[in-house]
RNA sequence: GGGAGAUUAGCUCAGCUGGUUCAGAGCAUCUGCCUUACAAGCAGAGGGUCACUGGUUCGAACCCAGUAUCUCCCA
């Protein structure tokens, strides 16, 4: 039989993807029968390409749903993806932009048409990358959050939330993107660290020749929608103007002095301009003091002609030019570096501007409330538990959420206007001029007398309702779907969307099923490049995932990602990581064709009994192991536990001790456990590598119909009353083979060269039960027992045992002497700290008695230790 | 400015209620090996004042206080 030596994964990715599609393994629906297991991808943006951060989060996920589809639950994973306003209309505007087409020539419809278009070509490139990851998503669920359906729960949603007056609209200081021109919800902006100017200004006081007041500012454009300057009443500098008036400079407009205790007077000047329409204090400094509103800016971010001066010029272009026409004019004090913090745009990195404007809003207060409940009682588990304290934060200080964006893609909010300007909300048109219609008492009203709302939901108002809508929970709120797999058990997502998405999933959840969406949240950290950086298209620092795959195989990618990647912690992306994935899987690959290359010969008696027993304890210990490290979402770990069982234990250890020499046959009793071993092995690694497992599985027997390692049952742990006891043996076995191996390395005798042993040691019965584990692992000829350290040998002590290795013209008695001169020094030292311990009254009287025993044991190994030692010393 | 978390080997991280092998793992490093499954490998080895300073305790990586540095969140 011939198989190739090194695993290549391109030829069997593939294949083995189709098949489990094509026997529906990832297929779920509801089976009384099963207890369901169910999660919902976290939807990538239509725009998106898949990105290191995909690949881990779905690696992540995948892992989960194999898992508990092994373990007999009905694992249902729902694929789709999200129709993220901003960006996808940002991308459409710039491609129509390329073919000369500028939107605001274009009608609604018309836009809409070319957005679609655009979907339909590039909305599913995702989702075809995550089948290369072998992402075991049930494709016949895949949605869409702005298709038909889904659009139906967003206004359903926001009807009901209006009737129930959780929505509103009103004028608010919004943050206002001008690259997009829509209003953002505070959840996406993002301050930046800037160093800035701050200018001072001289505002003339209005008749008082050659008086000014000197007002700092970092935006000297605003100055044109001042209304007032505001002094701290209290402030000794300016006593004197009060009641008085400025006029703003170049403008040359008459504004009053205010007197507010809100200005602080050891800022700036202590003296403050008033900008209500630009600025979210001023605002509010405006409402109380009666101020008008004078809001020169445009959507676009460029000056109105409220501005009067600059009119047309955008807000920075506006800044530099009045700094040098205020300069010209002698109104210019001086200019200071300030550092500031800038807020600008997560969509498109605009930076904001403050802006009042009538918006719709969702409260969050009530809401808010419920779920920070649910997840300070545990009912929903946060992984790891530090993020709990930022979600309290954040939910205690939530502001409403303006959920109305000015843009086109997305639902359009059902709000229509009646010809007086009031509005009605409802699902349909049909329904609005009902409405409309008893609302105004007119019942002539036309549809073509409502205008609806221009504006569009934000997209986090769709993707909320995302784990109900996907089962169909808001058309048909008692279907079977919802009802067996809702609440979904983990959802894995990244902790920059906690506040964003999932707390607000927790909301709707809350809202519409009276149940949490989810019980654990995984959030994974972010991939970094080997400098710490975020890795990103615009640094070109990342890697392209499908590059990878091809490269190390998919499994090789997966294992990569997750050695390193400790929940919520960031991972620092190595390709070392990707390398050493794929070098595991040749590992496995090797072992097995190891196996394959076997003769059996029949009439052999069993002869690994120590050995075959040992792997069966191991085996379970680390099952063990591995299911509290799923249970506590330690994937990490998780996978260490299997790449350490399979690597260690069963190749380095197990392998070897039961391989028959070279071209000898095996016995088949052997055989037959260890293909047993191996197929438990595959089945423990299947989550993590489902490729490789699956070939090898269907190499290593003639499989049925449906027997997949994908959906074979998930090993439990045999219980073997002796475990620990054979693993403790087999350590001490273990111990000593070594001991013979750094004594070949230490000598530079080749690792076949037969050497004997001479064991002078309480444990004789113990290795002679292992004798021919011994002898195999450590190439030994013989191993006899003695009572005294023979002559001409090289030494080495483990326990309280002597082992010697005749070793003639190989010693030099110098070193050996001085080796063993310092390891009784050393075991001297351990035993003076020991016997300080017992010697102390205290301790003696509070320790645990378990605790004193041990010290106790500790004593007398030392003692003995120490007399072997010396012992071995005396004979050299 | 407010809050949260972190600091353990060259790197990335474990370390449960303070008490065996409590100073660990993987990778990297070093040494020797192409030993008929695998050089994408085998065998072995070295490496840490657990950020710092005090305190509590018979006993501290772990508990407490302070200091320093870093990260994140919010304003």
């Amino acid at each position: 039989m011939s198989i190739a030596k090194t695993y290549t994964p391109a030829d069997v990715e593939a294949k083995w993807y189709e098949r489990w599609q094509e026997q529906g393994f990832f297929k779920a629906k509801p089976n009384p029968r099963k207890p369901a297991y169910s999660v919902v991808i976290p939807p990538p943006n239509v725009t998106g390409v898949l990105h290191m951060g995909h690949m881990l989060n779905n690696t992540i996920q995948d892992v989960l749903v194999r898992r508990a589809r092994m373990q007999g639950k009905e694992a249902c994973w729902v694929p789709g993806t999200d129709h993220a306003s901003i960006a996808t209309e940002a991308k459409v505007v710039a491609l129509l932009k390329e073919k000369g087409i500028d939107k605001r020539d274009l009608t609604r419809e018309e836009f809409l048409a070319h957005a679609w278009e655009w979907k339909e070509k590039y909305g599913g490139i995702i989702l075809e990358q995550l089948k290369k990851l072998g992402a075991s998503c049930d494709w016949d669920r895949t949605r869409f959050t702005m298709e038909p359906e889904l659009t139906d729960a967003v206004l359903r949603v926001f009807v009901d939330l209006h009737q129930k007056g959780q929505i509103y609209r009103g004028i608010r200081m919004v943050n206002w993107d001008p690259q997009s021109r829509t209003a953002i919800s505070d959840e996406e902006v993002i301050a930046k660290d800037t160093q800035a100017k701050m200018y001072y200004l001289r505002y003339p006081v209005v008749g008082q020749q050659g008086q000014f007041l000197t007002v700092a500012t970092s935006r000297p454009e605003t100055i044109m929608a001042d209304v007032a300057v505001a002094v701290n009443p209290n402030d000794e500098r300016y006593k004197h103007l009060h009641g008085q008036q400025v006029s703003i400079p170049l403008l040359g407009r008459a504004v009053p002095i205010i007197l507010d205790e809100y200005v602080a007077i050891d800022f700036g000047t202590g003296a403050l301009k008033v900008t209500p329409a630009h600025d979210l204090n001023d605002y509010e400094l405006g409402v109380k003091h009666n101020l008008p509103v004078i809001d020169i800016l445009n959507d676009d971010g460029s000056l109105n002609e409220k501005a009067v001066l600059y009119v047309g010029q955008d807000r920075f272009t506006a800044r530099k030019q009045i700094a040098k026409d205020l300069q010209a004019a002698g109104l210019l004090d001086k200019i200071e570096d300030y550092a500031s913090v800038l807020q600008t745009s997560e969509r498109t990195g605009a930076v904001i501007e403050p802006r009042l404007s009538m918006q719709w809003f969702c409260k969050m207060d009530h809401m808010a409330e419920k779920a920070l409940a649910v997840v300070e009682n545990d009912e929903i588990k946060l992984h790891p538990p530090k993020f709990k304290n930022m979600y309290r934060v954040w939910m205690e200080n939530v502001h409403d959420w303006c959920i109305s964006r000015q843009l086109w893609w997305g639902q359009r909010i059902p709000a229509y206007y009646l010809p007086d300007g009031s509005f009605v909300v409802a699902l349909t048109a049909d329904e609005a001029l009902e409405a409309a219609r008893e609302k105004s008492g007119n019942a002539d009203l036309k549809i073509s007398d409502l205008r609806q709302d221009e504006d569009v939901l934000d997209t986090w108002f769709s993707a909320w309702l995302w784990p109900i809508s996907v089962f169909d929970g808001f058309k048909d709120p008692d279907n079977p779907d919802i009802n067996y797999f809702y609440p979904t058990d983990d959802l894995v997502t990244a902790p920059e969307i906690l506040f964003f998405w999932v707390a607000r999933m927790i909301m709707a959840g809350l809202e519409y099923r009276k149940e949490v969406p989810f019980r654990n949240v995984y959030l994974t950290g972010i991939v970094r490049d080997d400098q710490g950086r975020k890795m990103s298209k615009q640094l070109g620092n990342s890697p392209d995932p499908l590059d990878l795959i091809a490269q190390y195989g998919a499994d090789g990618v997966r294992t990569g990602m997750l050695f390193s990647s400790p929940a919520g912690n960031d991972l620092l992306f190595d390709i070392r990581l990707v390398e050493q994935g794929r070098n595991f899987t040749n590992k496995i690959w090797n072992a097995f064709r190891l196996t394959q290359g076997w003769e059996i010969n029949l009439d052999l008696p069993f002869a690994n009994e120590k050995a075959v027993e040992w792997f069966g304890a191991k085996l379970q210990s680390a099952q063990i192991e591995l299911d509290e490290h799923f249970a506590k979402f330690r994937m990490s770990d998780a996978l260490m536990t299997v790449y350490k069982l399979v690597w260690d234990d069963f190749c380095s250890v197990y392998l070897e001790m039961i391989k028959p020499a070279y071209q000898a046959p095996i016995d088949p009793e052997t055989l037959r456990q260890t293909t047993a071993y191996l197929e438990t092995l595959l089945k423990l690694m299947h989550p993590f590598m489902p490729f490789i497992t699956e070939e090898i599985w269907h190499e290593l027997d003639e499989r049925g119909e449906k027997e997949y390692v994908c959906v074979a049952a998930w090993p439990k742990p045999q219980p073997m009353a002796n475990a620990a006891d054979i693993l403790s043996r087999m350590d001490k076995v273990l111990e000593v083979v070594a001991g013979v191996r750094n004594v070949r390395n230490q000598k530079g005798i080749g690792p076949n060269k037969p050497l004997t042993l001479a064991a002078k040691t309480e444990e004789a019965a113990l290795l002679r039960d292992y004798d021919g584990v011994i002898r195999k692992l450590a190439a030994l000829s013989d191993i006899s027992f003695v009572s005294a350290a023979p002559t001409g040998a090289v030494s080495f002590v483990l326990g309280t045992g002597e082992f010697f290795i005749p070793l003639e013209g190989h010693i030099d008695l110098g070193a050996e002497r001085e080796r063993l001169t310092k390891e009784i020094e050393y075991a001297r030292g351990f035993l003076e700290s020991v016997m300080k311990k017992l010697s102390n009254e205290k301790f003696v009287q509070n320790a645990k008695p378990d605790v004193l025993e041990r010290e106790r044991q500790k004593q007398a190994d030392a003692e003995g230790k120490i007399t072997a030692l010396e012992q071995s010393l005396a004979a050299l």
